[in-house]
DNA sequence: CGGACCGTTGAGTAGAGTCAATGTGGGTGG
DNA sequence: CCACCCACATTGACTCTACTCAACGGTCCG
């Protein structure tokens, strides 16, 4: 990946949230980027960290989680390139929660300065940026939802149906029905306040049902439809905008 | 309630989120309220709406929620005086769930525009209001946490916590250990991912222990610092401390 | 070849749900 | 003013989903 594919990777996200015009993306290649790369399951923020920039996922991919005294780890959302997945520092310094790569990941760095000055001079990139806070924020309500009303098995085929969309909204699906899914059991549970146990149980059903095909770090759904009823998957909250959603 | 103490409302509670200057507070009083009363138990705004203005909570207290097909409800949070529980329609037009009163409520309509209008000319209010969004989905993120990883005990004592701070954060609380409290048991189950029978069984142990009185609309913490274990409640989410960032 | 990590399986348990009935206080209409 | 109603709170008996504990299997990799 050369340095001009990075910026575009930010680029391809922000338009799925406003129309960018010439200007504005000469703008955002005007942007200093620092790339990193992490090995997998390494930290990339810690709660309780003051960042001075925002990290831009360009490969990989990154989750949040906070994690209790007692080692008990909540999940909060699971991050693909293009995604900033700790934009809201530019706001709230402190992070109440950790970033950490879930396989070997590159990120881009962009200090809040620049990013600052590009939001007091191109409102509509702000606008764009602020839009993205907001969708993330849709996205944990709709967790919330599964979290507290869904049965284990809809809140499993939903993760699977979230994922799949996402990858396809930024290009980087393999093809109609199959994305990455580089997330163990384990992690899994974690995100879903499930065991491991209890997910591979599920995961089981999903696949002798003819619903999935998951393992070696790719997931096939073979039944879209059947899937989708069974989450109760409904895109809408994605705020995908017209980008057709659908597999 | 006069008029001018509506706008004030929300001057309060933006404080809370940015120093506002004295031309920032002088623009903020011109904006054009229109006050609307609301029962108790009636949607303000519905999902699927397009609503061309954010509403500001001016008394009562009104809750967000998302009803599935089949009648399970997930709560998503409660709003009090001085929130503006539909600020993210400003950026993503149509609403991905309701919003409803609790109780008797009188809330100010704001027109988008106006408020575009604002935070073109004063970007210190528009990071403040990017700001409240933000705090927003910290507290989603923290009750992704409750409903995933904690037991029923932890995550009532959580909720309790909360609205007191909450409260006593824009000088609404009754005393310090005292505040409103106009929840039903079956509102709090649907909040909290429980029925109503386990939620009544988990207050009962909470009265039993002598750390809460509830009840007649009222919540008294009686002995904070152990609810406050029990909870495993961190007030770091809610970003009180207000003005950390100024860009 | 051995360890580490992940996935899989089985047996027993418990936290929370379900169903159903009863208690209680505030509001309301006759 | 009283009787009734209704929403909310409370209680008990029973059930079930998901958890716990524990062991075993497969695969990758140094």
């Amino acid at each position: 990946m050369n340095p001009s594919q990075h910026v575009d990777r930010l680029i391809r996200k922000l338009e799925t949230l406003a129309a960018l015009s010439d200007e504005e993306k000469q703008a955002l290649r005007g942007l200093p980027l620092t790339v990193k790369a992490f090995k997998a399951d390494q930290d990339i923020l810690r709660e309780g960290d003051n960042p001075a920039e925002c990290c831009l996922v360009l490969e990989g991919m990154v989750f949040r989680y906070l994690m209790l005294d007692d080692g008990r780890r909540q999940i909060m959302g699971f991050y693909i390139p293009g995604d900033i997945p700790d934009l809201q520092s530019l706001h709230i310094t402190t992070m109440d929660h950790s970033v950490a790569s879930l396989v070997p990941t590159t990120v881009a760095f962009i200090p809040h300065q620049s990013l600052n000055e590009l939001n007091a001079r191109h409102p509509t990139i702000a606008n764009a940026l602020w839009r993205d806070t907001i969708v993330d924020a849709a996205m944990f309500r709709l967790w919330m939802v599964g979290l507290g009303q869904k049965s284990a098995h809809e809140r499993l085929a939903h993760v699977l149906c979230e994922l799949l969309v996402r990858f396809k909204a930024v290009g980087l699906a393999e093809d109609e029905q199959t994305c990455a899914f580089p997330i163990t059991q384990t992690e899994l549970g974690d995100a879903l306040g499930l065991t491991t146990v209890h997910v591979n149980r599920v995961i089981q059903d999903l696949r002798r049902d003819g619903l999935i095909t998951l393992g070696r770090g790719s997931l096939c759904i073979n039944d879209w439809e059947r899937l989708r009823q069974r989450a109760k998957f409904n895109p809408l909250y994605l705020h995908l905008d017209g980008r057709e959603a659908r597999p």
